[in-house]
DNA sequence: ATTATTGTTGGTAG
DNA sequence: TCTACCAACAATAA
């Protein structure tokens, strides 16, 4: 379920939980290719009995700090944060603890409050580390948004080679900016006007500065619709839209279409394709 | 039955 | 060496 601002709202949960001050009880995992060690014994040995002194998020990554080593958290494309207490995905279970469905590693905290990581594709990714030294996951991303905001010239200039390769392209880049994913992109396009097939390197610093506001303006607005708990179906300006569905700005049909592998939404009737020359 | 899905990665061809 | 493309990972929903 994951893009920047679900992942922040996962972390917040996680602090809200009671997570960061608590110690690690015991760690239950089955291991299947999630977490790193690979071998489940050497990971629940590492985390049982470590305190969490924070939670961090850089983009979709999170970030478990204990004393002496760090536990990198990434919840793949289905992977999410659940307390049994508060129960509720899943009808079938009854009690705290009964095995959640796809329950891939479970946190029992000394407080007598569990964290469990649920995962049904196993996609997610749980990196346990003593080095001194960041992983290279967390140490190739690029600025988050949120945390460390968006420079409009830094970003211009990490793009500018990027002749072949479109804005939506760009922005979906790790290394660009953390935590951007297809929904943020496509919405934040939307909100700037830009086409999502704009050539990456012709972008202009106005087109820059409407791109970095809206992406601000969806990550947020995003952020506080999950928060507000009464979840509507779609809370999107045009993801998820059928092609043909009239542009909530310009009722124009809305375009569906493939770019980069993902599929894509836009208007073609108010997001514009920047010329070339328009710099 | 078929197709698509909020993400990343590793292989391969160019 | 870099990049573009794509299958693979696994489960569900329409």
């Amino acid at each position: 379920m994951p893009e920047l601002p679900e992942v922040e709202h996962t972390r917040q949960n996680l602090v809200r939980w009671g997570l960061v001050g608590s110690r690690i009880a015991r760690v239950t995992t089955t291991g299947e290719r999630i977490v790193r060690p690979k071998t489940p014994r050497a990971f629940v040995r590492g985390l049982a009995g470590k305190r969490v002194r924070a939670i961090d998020r850089k983009g979709k990554w999170l970030r478990f700090a204990f004393t002496e080593q760090r536990l990198y958290v990434h919840l793949g494309m289905t992977g999410w944060f659940e307390n049994p207490r508060e129960g509720l995905k899943n009808p079938l279970q009854s009690a705290p603890e009964d095995p959640i469905r796809f329950e891939r590693v479970r946190f029992d905290l000394e407080n007598g409050e569990s964290v469990v990581f649920v995962d049904p594709r196993r996609w997610g990714r749980m990196i346990l580390s003593d080095d001194e030294d960041e992983i290279e996951e967390w140490t190739e991303l690029g600025p988050d948004p949120l945390t460390e905001g968006i420079d409009v010239d830094r970003l211009l200039k990490r793009v500018a080679k990027r002749k072949k390769q479109s804005i939506k392209e760009a922005l979906l880049d790790q290394s660009v900016l953390a935590g951007i994913g297809n929904i943020q992109a496509i919405e934040a396009l939307w909100k700037a006007r830009s086409h999502p097939r704009t050539s990456a390197a012709v972008i202009g610093k106005e087109e820059m500065r409407e791109i970095a506001k809206a992406l601000r303006w969806t990550i947020k607005r995003t952020l506080a619709e999950l928060k507000s708990e009464r979840a509507k179906s779609n809370p999107f300006k045009i993801y998820g839209k059928k092609s043909g569905a009239p542009c909530p700005r310009c009722a124009t049909g809305l375009e569906r279409f493939d770019l980069g592998g993902r599929t894509t939404t836009c208007c073609p009737g108010c997001q514009k394709l920047s010329l070339p020359s328009s710099r």
